[in-house]
DNA sequence: GCAAAAGTGTTTTCAATACACCCATGG
DNA sequence: CCATGGGTGTATTGAAAACACTTTTGC
């Protein structure tokens, strides 16, 4: 306990675990890393912090440069510090998680081919590199209890959305299945959504009515 | 976005708020600044990373040699990167909350009348240096999303209480009143406590009854 | 007309709330 | 005997859960 070696720098990264929900799954942002150690393996988007820069003007640098975005939600994760290297350095890591809604993600993705870059849906990751697995694993777990949050939902789905896209992000999320009546009952007995009068297109079966959120609606805890 | 002033050393502090129950009140525990600035404002116990440290164990280190407690329970709370300093160095506090019963708490007390400390109730905090004030408001806020769980209320509670006792806890951190026949109706119904047989000494009123967690109780959420 | 997914109502069950009086102790 | 705080029971309300059939669309 409190043995102490030499005097040696640290290197704090931010990173970020952006989440959206595309054909109804949610999934989370990688890129592919191009260098050893770890070539081929992919990793969350992120950045050494730098010159007595606030850790959030790193990662806003970090959704800028690397990811394409101007704005998208963010908040704080954890920190990790267990990812040591060689020559006794410390790496910081100070996770994210941003949300950002299907549709500007996809305009954003079209623009940025110069990076390997892909979403995959949380329940199907490929080979992470370094801790980035336990990272997701730890966002995702926060992600669980902030979906509660009906605020938190707007920001997956700011444009119109059906119950059902919804219902189902809850369960992917929750990881259980839930009974669509009850669903249904307690999402519009809330008050906060309202339907657009139009109707989702080309899937299989009955269209699904579309909602969007009412603009003066009051955040609340589901379940 | 983006401007890098130069190349700097970012320093890395962690810090721990350590709060305990103390005749009924929620405290923090504070140390007195020494020295400038900010002389005899009232701080946050914590300690410089150093030398390739995990941060787990430069926050064991300030709770072994600053608290003197080799063991309580710790978890992360969050990252400040705000408090920038003079001369391009950034300062990142990464700050802990750390559980403590009032009896182990009370027999550390003694031992260290080197620094002077002491446990304020969250209600009524002293001046405090840097962004402490901050820290623990987050800190606490925290503490209200994690209360609700059975085990976390069991850190404060490895001996025997009086329901009186924890229902006060719970009305001081959710700031709220609650009545006192539901609070025990749920908690007992629970079934994760029991009766030890023997009685409150020494308060005014009529003696309450002392329970315990049950062994084999199993972690739940209240409200 | 068939497959696929959306939409709808009722009953039951359980937890949350509201509420007022009696009990044990110390002084 | 009085002040102080602890302990108890019941009725009401509302949300959660369980459950099966009908509707709309594309092919």
């Amino acid at each position: 306990m409190g043995l102490k070696v030499k005097e040696c720098i640290n290197y704090i990264e931010t990173l970020i675990n952006v989440f959206t929900i595309e054909n109804g799954k949610v999934k989370v942002l990688l890129f592919r890393k191009k260098t050893d150690p770890y070539k081929g393996y992919w990793l969350l988007p992120g950045e050494m912090v730098k010159s007595g820069d606030a850790l959030e003007n790193t990662i806003s640098d970090v959704v800028y440069d690397k990811i394409g975005l101007t704005s998208l939600y963010i908040e704080q994760s954890h920190i990790f510090s267990k990812c040591v290297r060689d020559n006794d350095e410390l790496v910081i890591s100070v996770s994210y998680i941003g949300l950002i809604d299907s549709k500007s993600a996809e305009i954003k993705r079209e623009d940025r081919i110069d990076y390997e870059s892909k979403w995959f849906p949380i329940d199907s990751l490929p080979k992470l590199a370094f801790n980035h697995e336990n990272i997701i694993d730890k966002a995702v777990e926060q992600l669980q209890n902030k979906i509660i949050n009906t605020n938190f939902i707007k920001k997956l789905f700011p444009g119109d959305f059906t119950l059902p896209e919804i219902q189902s992000v809850y369960e992917q999320l929750l990881g259980k299945k839930m009974d669509r009546r009850n669903f249904r009952k307690k999402f519009i007995n809330l008050g906060i959504v309202k339907p657009t009068g139009n109707k989702s297109e080309g899937g299989l079966g009955r269209p699904a009515t579309l909602y969007i959120f009412r603009d003066e609606f009051k955040e609340r805890n589901l379940f």
